[in-house]
RNA sequence: GCAGGGGUAGCGAAGCGGUCAAACGCGUAAGGCUUAGGACCUUAUGGCUUAGGCCUUCGAGGGUUCGAAUCCCUCCUCCUGCACCA
């Protein structure tokens, strides 16, 4: 018997597959289309099984409609706009050890890595070709003619131009400043996958509140400007260094130097920096702007320089830190008594109680701020001590607060990133912010209820993703969709600019129907008015070249786009766009039909992913288990949940495929013979058809290799475990299971339907089989269900007995209580009342005894004729089995029911 | 803070008002096969039980129902995303 060799099996599909450009589409208006994409590829770094996960179910998806009779287009083009492709380079390029040894681990030689350090693209370019081969090789079914890199084809470029011009034309397009993360020696933004440190962390808007003292400001930063009437003193620290900033509107501030260094980011107010010697002005007195209150400036070692301004109102009553240190001072100095001005009910001594309970050491009093201020912002009410802020509830303060200051000029506001982030390059980020950044309007209400009402009609799966998209759109904001580093197409009507990349990649699926046309138009010929001709249907025919129109006619064939199958990170950005793009810019019969998405895989409950080192190339997976098997990781959930990958599953497959093998090999020694288990194996595979069909249709790949792959293996081994060696039978079996599998594992399964078929490739139009009606047998399904349950029940009995039986009898119950059994099963289907059932029928022991329980009413048709014959025909088997003699006669005892035979063991 | 999704056997998970420990996969154990290991095959895998039985379970508590993991309420707990970044 031959063992099971992929690598064998798969380079021979692999190769006819290719020759036969099966995956190639072609427009052909005979045939029903299906449009299928995965977003575009980063190509900074090799594939490995996370990817292949997202990849491997879009293309079960493909197949599995290509064997319907669609004719089914899924191009993959590349990305290659933005930061991390071009940070890498510049890394390379400074020499960064890191950086240099991440790319020869993955392949890279040194010749390589100067041309990524000179050129980026270069990165992108290598990677996308490692992803061809890893693509090809796992039998991903892609139409790389139509691939083309973004925003790097130039004529990519023009259509995005088209794309922004339309959508300003629209009014979807507005300016405005934005702050953003910044590493201020890279010279760009740093977005969470260019940080070594920080991930999920964003700017902060801080209120400046401007306190006097002499000549000076001491600009106090703080998220709290309602509690402005409970400063008891000003925050220095004696140890940091603290410059002294004059404005050009003649303002003197005091603050730290690392602020003087930032300030500029954000305003180019500063006009000059000088040092300051912060001790002059400890202990001396500042005003509070907004009551006038004189208050002592103090110095706090807890006041951090590298955060704000280095200056600090304290708010001792407030906030945990202050009424530490406050209360500390006072013990050696003579100190005003702090003031309450938030009351929460019942909490008196909140922040007594707060230090008490978290600790006074960094850690403990850090607790305790949040827990105070997420109480009193949620509880509290400002009380008479506050002005014009009395009574209000604390929630609902902080418009009117700024409100205040700012009437008394002693309003600034600053951003500071929410916590510490790091750039890769090893810079610390800071806030820069953006002047005149464009924007594009998602925040538009008619835009986002259009776009809902689409997403209600939509085909998502899972279902649950559905609210979660809905959601998305809903709380859209303006997305901010130029930057100015990195690489892209610049803004068309402000070249300064160039177009961020999650903004030039929401419509381009549309550029698929034509890309591989495209590429034999020159340049200048691709003009705003040929896309509004291919893409709305705008101007006029004669005004084009036969080429433009071919690429109409493609367009138009193939869009809209039937499903896109993404992660479900995307939810929140790229699916949003996409949807909300399509819909601002499309006729309405273009817009987006399908959605499928999925979670991620985990390994050891970690997610799967490059920098925790927990994957494994798509090269190598595929070299050591084959391409087939390393498919198996894409029935790793059924919806976007995570899920847990284990490597170990390949072996069951393994071996259950060789199982099919052999069968398939001694295929021609089976006999003509029919027994009542080809009912059996008929009916079950028959039904598997359909079940499986509809798991494959809602992408819940879990459950299809359930029905398509393990169960219909397990029926085959039951078949032939109960004496069916039926050629056509195993025949039709193993075509079916050929069938049926082929989305999941394409190659070995071509080969099974060879050997035994041959004739046309699974792989063609409409080879999905249909199901046979005849072959339904729900009572023989049933009736072997009996069987496996008295061989159960035998099995428990010898257990208990520890008997070794010598005579097996299995009594069948009479017709009669056949017949009466099955009347009760009818009338249990439409009812529960055991009263109702009973109505009409005869009291007798055995009604009595079915009828004890509503839970246990008789739920499955059976047969008492097709029970015998069963039993009969099986008793071989028995006999086998349990080295006995068996004997199968009608019985009359009451332990004889209909579904559960006697068993007498002697 | 805003939003979404979970908590079922050793693990991953199915089940979403009615086949009485719960599909399927993995793992584990015993037996078989084998020179041995691996692979493979069979059986078992909540507890108790000398005749197919009983008891206890689906995060916790309460409710609706003849009947709930499944519906409703409260609580505990875990995970994920939050944008200028692919």
């Amino acid at each position: 018997m031959p063992r099971y060799e992929p690598e064998k099996i798969e380079n021979k599909w692999r190769k006819v597959y290719n020759e036969k450009k099966l995956y190639e589409a072609n427009l052909n208006e005979k045939a029903e289309k299906f449009f299928i994409t995965v977003p575009v590829m980063y190509p900074d770094g090799r594939l490995h099984t996370g990817h292949m996960y997202t990849w491997a179910r879009a293309d079960i998806f493909a197949r599995f409609q290509r064997m319907q009779g669609k004719n089914v287009l899924f191009p993959q083009g590349f990305h290659m706009t933005g930061g991390p492709m071009a940070g890498m380079s510049l890394r390379l390029k400074n020499g960064d050890e890191k950086a240099i040894e991440l790319m020869k681990k993955q392949g890279a030689n040194n010749e390589d890595i100067k041309k990524f350090a000179e050129n980026p693209l270069e990165l992108g370019l290598f990677f996308g070709n490692t992803y061809k081969n890893d693509f090809d090789l796992v039998g991903i079914s892609i139409d790389w003619r139509r691939n083309f890199i973004l925003s790097y084809t130039k004529q990519y470029s023009r259509f995005v131009e088209w794309q922004f011009r339309t959508l300003r034309k629209l009014g979807y397009v507005t300016q405005g400043s934005h702050p953003v993360v910044w590493c201020p020696k890279e010279n760009t933004s740093l977005g969470d996958h260019d940080r070594a440190e920080g991930e999920g962390e964003s700017p902060l808007e801080f209120t400046i509140i401007k306190f006097k003292i002499g000549e000076f400001i001491l600009p106090a930063a703080t998220l709290r400007p309602e509690t402005v009437y409970g400063v008891s003193n000003i925050w220095v620290n004696k140890n940091g260094k603290y410059n002294k900033i004059t404005l050009s509107n003649g303002e003197r501030w005091v603050a730290s130097e690392e602020f003087a260094r930032k300030l500029p980011y954000q305003s180019n107010a500063a006009e000059k920096v000088e040092e300051f010697d912060i001790t002059s002005i400890i202990n001396k007195t500042a005003i509070n702007p907004i009551n006038g209150e004189e208050i002592p400036v103090l110095t706090g070692e807890f006041v951090k320089t590298d955060v704000n301004t280095g200056v600090v109102m304290g708010v001792p009553m407030h906030a945990p830190f202050d009424y530490y240190h406050y209360k500390k001072i006072g013990e050696t100095t003579k100190l005003k008594e702090a003031k309450k001005i938030i009351d929460v009910s019942g909490r008196e001594t909140l922040i007594e109680d707060a230090i008490k309970k978290f600790g006074s050491d960094e850690k403990g009093l850090e607790e305790a701020t949040k827990y105070v201020y997420k109480t009193e912002f949620n509880y509290g009410v400002l009380n008479d001590k506050n002005g014009v802020l009395s009574g209000k509830p604390t929630k609902d303060t902080k418009e009117s607060a700024i409100d205040l200051i700012k009437s008394k000029k002693a309003y600034e506001k600053f951003y500071e990133t929410s916590a510490v982030i790091v750039c890769r390059c090893g810079t610390k980020g800071i806030i820069k912010l953006v002047e005149n950044q464009w924007f594009i309007r998602y925040s538009d209400k008619e835009l986002k209820e259009k776009s809902i009402e689409l997403v209600q009609r939509m085909d998502i799966r899972p279902e649950e993703a559905k609210a979660q998209i809905t959601n998305a759109i809903y709380n859209m904001e303006d997305k901010a969709a130029t930057r100015n580093g990195g690489l892209g197409t610049p803004l068309p009507w402000d070249k300064d600019w160039l177009i961020e990349p999650l903004s030039d990649s929401t419509i381009y699926m549309s550029y698929y129907t034509f890309a591989h046309l495209i590429k034999n138009i020159k340049e200048d010929e691709i003009t705003d008015e040929l896309f509004d001709y291919i893409l709305l249907g705008n101007g006029n025919a004669t005004d084009f070249s036969d080429a433009v129109k071919e690429m109409k006619k493609e367009f138009d064939y193939w869009y809209p786009l039937d499903m896109r199958v993404t992660a479900k990170e995307l939810i929140t950005n790229h699916i949003a766009f996409f949807i909300m793009t399509h819909v601002a810019i499309f006729n309405k019969e273009k817009w987006p039909k399908g959605l499928g998405i999925n979670g991620w895989i985990t390994v050891n409950k970690q997610k799967m992913s490059k920098s925790k080192g927990n994957t494994m190339t798509i090269d190598y997976i595929v070299n050591t288990y084959g391409a087939d098997s390393a498919r198996l990781v894409a029935s790793a959930s059924n919806g976007m949940d995570d899920a847990e990958w284990d490597i170990q599953n390949i072996s069951g497959f393994k071996q259950k495929i060789e199982f099919i093998l052999d069968i398939t090999e001694i295929l021609a020694s089976f006999s003509n013979e029919r027994k009542l288990v080809d009912e059996f194996l008929l009916s079950n595979i028959n039904r598997l058809i359909d079940s499986a069909e509809k798991e494959y249709y809602s992408m819940k790949y879990k459950n299809s290799v359930n029905y398509s792959f393990f169960k219909l293996v397990d029926f085959i081994k039951q078949y032939i475990n109960y004496g069916g060696n039926n050629k056509d039978t195993i025949k039709y079996a193993l075509t079916i299971f050929a069938k049926l599998n082929h989305p999941f594992f394409p190659f070995v399964t071509e080969e099974i339907n060879n050997v035994i078929n041959g004739g046309e490739l699974l792989e063609k139009h409409a080879s999905w089989p249909k199901m046979i009606k005849g072959y339904d047998n729900e009572v023989i399904e049933n009736e072997f269900d009996v069987v496996k349950q008295t061989l159960d029940d035998i099995n428990t009995l010898i257990k208990i007995t520890k008997k070794t039986p010598e005579e097996i009898t299995i009594g069948i119950a009479e017709k009669e209580k056949f017949d009466i059994y099955n009347k009760i099963k009818e009338k249990a289907d439409i009812t529960r009342d055991l009263k109702e059932i009973r109505q009409g029928l005869q009291t007798s022991d055995f009604v009595n005894k079915l009828l004890k329980n509503p839970k246990r009413l008789p739920d499955r048709k059976l047969d008492y004729e097709k029970e015998l014959r069963v039993f009969t025909e099986l008793s071989d088997k028995f006999k086998e089995v349990y080295n006995a003699k068996i004997h199968i006669e009608e019985s009359k005892e009451d332990k004889a029911m209909p579904g559960k035979p006697l068993i007498l063991i002697k």
